[in-house]
DNA sequence: CGAAAACGTTAGTGCGACGAACGTTTATCG
DNA sequence: CGATAAACGTTCGTCGCACTAACGTTTTCG
């Protein structure tokens, strides 16, 4: 698809921002993102959270009790990582770490009933939070963009 | 020492991650947006580029030569970042950065005959790698979604 | 004229994704 | 059985990106 690329003519105007850029799939993505992301980390802030926090506790209460290396994998984060998110949520009591009796290699980690109180509170916040970052679209939209969400991004972790 | 680096990370899609968790769309967003850019700067990296080259690049040929700073705005990156970004495309001799007679605080940045020839080389390699980043989806369906992408974008930058 | 602003630049912060390596414990296999 | 590999939790370190602060220079404006 061939269009005729103007050289350079200085057109006027106020912010002119590249068209090609401004279409380009990725570009919108990590400037959304980075909106996004900002949005939701000041959001949970303000509840003493951060988004590891929900993941680690929305999977402890999906799924159950589990150890931190299957956590890591339920969640996308490192384990490297996952060691400060669980010291974190420790200290504020909304999980408990406790030795794996049958393999000593593990910790069992598993929700407490603050953390469940907790979970429901960042649920809230997070509706709260999703109806800003996609308050133009229709209820419809809004369902379909997280479709095609999913479905590009099962592409990319099938796929290596 | 072969899945050395496979045992980090979720293989299969047999995994148990949470439901609430991946219907999240500013989770799937941030997902889908390291996928992505790692795509791209891989994708780029292979043609000694940066995102940020397309960036500056892009917005030489569409608008014209402009001063750093401008450039800065017209393309979402920071000046403090726009220094090294001209150096490496100085550097490689796409782009010229000469002081302005008119003003001498500021340079004019001009694209380069060079630069021209790379930046319609980008602009292959990024439709190919949108190809792949949007694979799953149909041709209105890729229309669609950068739509959405914009408005949302759009919704976030207006609103202070 | 003097203060304020814009420019290019350097340095540095904070955070998230990711890798390396270590000691410990469990699983595997000849 | 014993040796070796693997998984686990943990610590430390790296890299890229968005972003801020500050400084010297030049231009603008009251």
């Amino acid at each position: 698809m061939i269009r005729a690329e103007a050289a350079d003519l200085p057109d006027d105007g106020a912010l002119k921002t590249p068209d090609r850029l401004s279409r380009r799939a990725s570009r919108l993505l990590s400037q959304l993102t980075t909106r996004s992301d900002r949005l939701i980390t000041e959001g949970l802030a303000l509840a003493d959270a951060r988004k590891w926090h929900y993941a680690v506790l929305a999977s402890l209460q999906e799924h159950g009790p589990a150890s931190q290396a299957e956590l890591s994998r339920r969640s996308g984060i490192y384990r490297s990582d996952m060691v400060g998110v669980l010291n974190e949520l420790a200290e504020r009591d909304l999980v408990e770490r406790a030795p794996d009796p049958d393999d000593r290699r593990r910790n069992i980690i598993t929700i407490s009933a603050r953390g469940r109180i907790h979970l429901r509170r960042l649920d809230k916040v997070l509706d709260d939070l999703h109806d800003e970052l996609l308050a133009p679209l229709s209820p419809a939209e809004r369902d379909q963009f997280v479709q095609v969400l999913t479905r590009l991004l099962d592409h990319h972790t099938g796929t290596a």
